[in-house]
DNA sequence: ATTTACATTAAAATAATTCTAAACTGTTGA
DNA sequence: TCAACAGTTTAGAATTATTTTAATGTAAAT
């Protein structure tokens, strides 16, 4: 699996400096078949286990943000302790285990799109997120 | 204005004490005419500037957390930096301005009731919640 | 009144994230 | 090719939000 040269591509074509740091994570986020959600802790665990890599802290934040405002990832908030990010940039939105803390993508047939009939003046609508909180039945609403 | 019986005689019926501390930040939350979005921060600052009391922030967390337990208010995530919390309990959605980081309420005629079509086994649905995030146009999406 | 269980408190601890300043490295252009 | 610059990485410190701790205080039950 090449994929190096692709990623290195696509880093400078962002403006980006494909660095070694940037092409491992890139690896880790991009090669896999499907998207998947992840926190930075999820990350820099399975940079240090799967790839013996090590990558400072500051620089998977650094990166993961840079990434983000590029547009390869989203940021869901589900609570405030952490964030989380979806390799899937496309518009869809979320279900979210409460027991497991685990994101589930919704398929577009999973929801009808969410008609919106006001507007904020002077501004834009930039994003439109639907979570929906699952637990089992005896379980507390958090 | 006397909500203090009122209040006491909530808090009690929840099974919560009736403290000084508990009754101050209910004046607080559930005096004003309209409900109102605030931070655990602007919460503090409104018991310290308004009335001139000095509550623990570890009381002040106590508290929330105790009054989000009992339904007397709801915790809305956007960013993970903070919670922010409404005193509006029924179910309704958000805008979230990016520029001002302003919470503004979503009422039934804003937006149609989202039609959720797939189910997780063995699971319930807890909350429905959209969050729709606007910005001016020259901003760039957060 | 006393007791008891629940609450409050300041301070310390923790956790997520950001900042800093120094060292490093792609890239550009001589 | 190589020097030089701008963008990057890094470890560690700083910051911010929140939770824990352990001692003290207080509402309610006895």
């Amino acid at each position: 699996m090449n994929n190096i040269s692709i990623y290195t591509e696509k880093l400078r074509e962002s403006g980006l400096r494909p660095t070694r740091q940037r092409l491992k994570i890139c690896e880790v986020l991009f090669s896999p078949e499907k998207t998947f959600h992840f926190t930075i802790n999820d990350l820099t665990k399975i940079i240090e286990d799967k790839l013996s890599e090590k990558i400072s802290l500051a620089t998977v934040y650094n990166t993961i943000h840079a990434f983000k405002k590029k547009g390869y990832l989203k940021e869901i908030s589900i609570n405030s302790d952490k964030s989380y990010f979806d390799t899937n940039v496309t518009e869809h939105h979320h279900f979210f285990d409460e027991d497991t803390n685990e994101l589930i993508d919704c398929s577009n047939e999973d929801i009808d799109s969410v008609n919106i009939k006001r507007n904020i003046t002077g501004k834009k609508i930039k994003s439109v997120e639907v979570l929906i909180k699952v637990a089992t039945d005896n379980q507390t609403q958090k």
